[in-house]
DNA sequence: ACTTATTTTTAGGCTTGTCTAAAAATAAAT
DNA sequence: ATTTATTTTTAGACAAGCCTAAAAATAAGT
């Protein structure tokens, strides 16, 4: 039995793994940017989380997760990511407010209700920001995401995701039916301002601005 | 704008609102007891509590919530069992298992996250558990709860929840349509063994035992 | 009424997670 | 290569929330 940890440790093992996505060995200095706290702080954590064997740490020289402190992370960014999609997909939240509430919901660690709520939602692999949805083992689909703009012709997709947050875009997409899951291909663009024109599975057919296609998420199916 | 209290500060405030609902006034050893900690642990707290004008409190005296106590225990009462009922009706909780998960859910303080579940899930009025859930003031609907057992004869009702919590009992009832949100009437009552013939709107009718009669809860319409 | 038992509070200590200030290690600069 | 600047760690302190043990207040028993 994997143990529990507190919600501070939680938060450490986060943030660490979304920073280490970005440069080889995370610092000290950069983890305490992160979590707006101080550097002795972090250094006092880091030994806990050393001791528990979930990182790789030389003192003074950097640091990353351990195989076990990954697995951990993925499993609180898979609560995180599952409960954001709740928020929007079924309680009408919009995409920008969705973050600071999950980010306490993510640390109710009841693997039931987590495992409960994904086959609710119905086993979605992106989030509302399009981020993937680690399965429950910590596995993140290699399933890849790309902008509308970026589909080839005639090829089904579905809408994963709305990058910009823009309210006024928002309600125009969801007049037209362009939401979360919502299938599709693209039917032809326009070359000289690369806008594209697509089409629903009900055959309606609708044309979008180069900015509105890049904006939309889409996975291949 | 009402501070935001701790976790612990939460527990403590809802242990005492449902122990004086027992007694005039609650003693220092019933809320160590009910919090599972000890007497001297429980002083603290108290004097956090009153000092924050949450508690009217006379040391060695004992002590009850304030007006403003009982406001915030209403409040905290209400987001724990509309995560009940989301967790039975809609993630498909059995009615033993999800106390525990929604202890967790009860302290995510966002106003709208919980208004907007209570929306979602079409503002019940009662838990699983058959006890009533506070709207978004706090204040519990005054409308009366009983056993179908007692509902008078030809008096539309709806089930509000079944109190037993037996999986026998409760498969069976759901293998009759008989869940929360079912309306139906009583039809007859048998003198000799007090057994029910219940009516379903869709005039489908049953017989019920009387120990099956007393474990749910209707509300009259 | 006065002793005994119970309840509650105080006193002091421990853990977690934070902080500031100072020391030590590493990196940069001349 | 040696001084200077930066980063990281250590040392010591503090708040929240819990604990045990002892003292104080209240209640019960004769």
């Amino acid at each position: 039995m994997s143990p529990n940890y507190s919600v501070a440790e939680e938060n450490y093992i986060k943030s660490i793994y979304h920073l280490q996505q970005l440069s080889e060995s995370v610092s000290t200095n950069a983890l305490a940017d992160h979590l707006k706290s101080r550097p002795a702080s972090i250094t006092d954590m880091l030994k806990k989380l050393h001791a528990k064997g979930l990182l790789n740490y030389n003192p003074y020289k950097g640091f990353r997760l351990s195989r076990e402190g990954n697995k951990v992370a993925l499993l609180i960014i898979r609560r995180h990511r599952l409960w954001e999609f709740f928020l929007v997909d079924q309680l009408q939240f919009n995409w920008e407010e969705v973050h600071e509430v999950a980010e306490e919901l993510e640390h109710i660690r009841s693997k039931k209700l987590v495992d409960k709520l994904d086959a609710f939602l119905g086993f979605p692999k992106f989030d509302p920001h399009g981020d993937p949805i680690p399965d429950n083992n910590g596995k993140i689909s290699a399933q890849q995401q790309l902008p509308l703009s970026n589909l080839p012709l005639n090829q089904q997709a579905v809408i994963t995701s709305v990058q910009n947050q823009a309210s006024e875009l928002l309600s125009f997409l969801s007049s037209q039916n362009i939401i979360i899951g919502t299938r599709l291909e693209v039917k032809r663009r326009l070359s000289f301002d690369n806008s594209i024109e697509i089409k629903f599975k009900n055959k309606q057919s609708l044309t979008l601005s180069e900015q509105v296609a890049n904006a939309i998420q889409v996975n291949p199916l």
